[in-house]
DNA sequence: TATTGTTATACTCTATAACTATA
DNA sequence: TATAGTTATAGAGTATAACAATA
């Protein structure tokens, strides 16, 4: 039975990442309207950077990374994939698997966003010292 | 002009925040599943959540807290209230506004909650040690 | 029998603008 | 004129289940 202390701090820090997650995708939305032309929206330019990390990589891939439903990312894709960001090939072992890449356009419009994100981020990220930030990361990076 | 290593951190922290709130999410989520018999939904609960630090309160004050826009804060107050877990009086001094306050239901149902979150939170946190979780806490304060 | 990916569907959350009533 | 709150509406994101094709 966790005591009062616990139950409090456990709260507070579920506001926390709210809000900051909040403050960051309202940023970065507000930023990156002048360069998503084809409103890709948040998640798809997210699944593009993701991609950008792993390509080239099957649906399948996508869906652990970004922790999505698999029917979200299919219709995610196939819209990417429509709006030319995203080209796709038949997996030569496996024909259940098709492969995903980022187009030339894709690869543009990640370099954009890369810039753009460590804007924003950078600016919320200004009341810590760089080595909180270096701390900050690796926490996260543990859980 | 940020050089490749900003631009690099600043999307890793990006995707480490959105992991970690999915998987804080989906972990509540799936545990209130029993309590939220009324399907108050996981905004529902934040709003009772926050409502209970600062009761009474006006909507303007959870709109401000919540950092969700006003419109969508009526609805979701309205649907509180029809299921009875929010009271609303007029506020004396100014009529435009009205005063909410948890009911005794709203009130129960903030305390299971703050026990499955604290559940939650506790597992996703314990690869942090103790000290770690309180920088962690202290960080996000600031930012 | 299990896995990859697709379709269909219903639901929740979000953003915008236009509106009423009070200050 | 500004603020608190409401309504209406459209759009984005999410979860579930049922399905086909391949392994």
């Amino acid at each position: 039975m966790p005591d009062q202390d616990t139950l409090a701090s456990a709260t507070l820090l579920a506001h926390q990442m709210d809000r900051f997650t909040r403050r960051m995708e309202a940023g970065i939305h507000q930023r990156a309207e002048p360069v998503d032309v084809d409103r890709v929206g948040p998640l798809g330019g997210m699944a593009l950077l993701a991609l950008h990390e792993i390509e080239p990589a099957p649906i399948q891939s996508l869906v652990a990374m970004m922790r999505r439903d698999k029917s979200q990312m299919t219709r995610l894709i196939q819209m990417l994939e429509r709006k030319g960001y995203v080209e796709r090939h038949a997996c030569a072992t496996d024909g259940r698997v098709s492969l995903m890449r980022l187009s030339d356009k894709g690869r543009d419009f990640v370099g954009a966003m890369q810039a753009i994100m460590a804007d924003v981020i950078g600016d919320l990220l200004k009341p810590l010292d760089p080595q909180e930030r270096e701390q900050l990361t690796q926490m996260l990076q543990k859980i």
